[in-house]
DNA sequence: TCTTTTATTGAGACGGTTTATCAATTTCAA
DNA sequence: TTGAAATTGATAAACCGTCTCAATAAAAGA
């Protein structure tokens, strides 16, 4: 009764593929994971403790790198904590940030991700997301 | 006598500024991060304990967070480490990295170092430095 | 120079996050 | 239903970076 068709059916092709098994525990994690854009372990846990009561720390951090082999996750590391962003929401801005006075400027640019495709083809790699910054100094900060 | 005076006086200027001192132990991890593109605490550690076996991990962490705050560095988390990347190196290099096996692969594109450059002065930046991440999956956890 | 003040250092303790371990349990194909 | 194999929960352990603090070193003042 999931909402989450497609995403609960790339789980189980990926489990399907790695011997690995459909759990209750990991159709709970999924379900909470999609409802939002980005989450850590520790709010999971703390979200689905009343779901759950027995529902392990190691339990969520496993199944949330899960997601990340299944291609339904990206693990970002942000601060002293990592961060697992929801590929399927995407609406991805790049930022202009001033390391002077802070700053930030959103901007997007097709060019640019269009290069970015190529040089991951030419890698092997398929983009799931990107996260580009550029620091520098806007015309106030310098002078 | 170093080869860093540029870097080497914007230390002095910051530390200046700050009531902050001019260290021999200042000098010496400045002059060992000015001569890569980026390093990690640890990295520099192990680099260093042979010109000075006392030298303490605590310092270099110290020191690099006010290479940070003075200009010299940025600090971003990689995979489980922070790595400090030196502004004053030009030839930055961008990464790809795989979400499934955390593999990640050093990539340089001057046709899109072009476009962040455009962008930038559009929006009447200067920059000094950017941060440029695909994430996706390389073929072998791909399939 | 000598003294005084203040910042810095080194060593290890510490705190928070993530992973490893392992016996008990659950899944799933036969 | 059975049994091999994967998964779980609880907790220990690893890991990274910061904090603490007495001892030391650097700058400023006399």
């Amino acid at each position: 009764m999931s909402k989450h068709v497609k995403e609960m059916g790339a789980l189980k092709e990926h489990l399907g593929k790695h011997q690995l098994k459909f759990t209750r525990q990991r159709e709970l994690i999924l379900d909470a994971f999609l409802k939002q854009e980005h989450i850590t372990a520790e709010e999971m846990y703390h979200q689905l403790a009343r779901k759950d009561p027995h529902l392990g720390l190691a339990t969520i951090y496993r199944t949330l790198n899960l997601f990340c082999e299944a291609g339904l996750a990206q693990a970002r590391h942000f601060g002293t904590q990592t961060q697992y962003d929801n590929i399927s929401h995407k609406g991805h801005h790049d930022h202009l940030i001033c390391t002077g006075c802070g700053k930030i400027v959103e901007f997007e640019n097709c060019d640019i991700e269009r290069l970015q495709e190529e040089v991951a083809s030419r890698n092997g790699f398929t983009i799931q997301t990107h996260r580009l910054e550029l620091y520098g100094l806007c015309s106030p900060c310098r002078q």
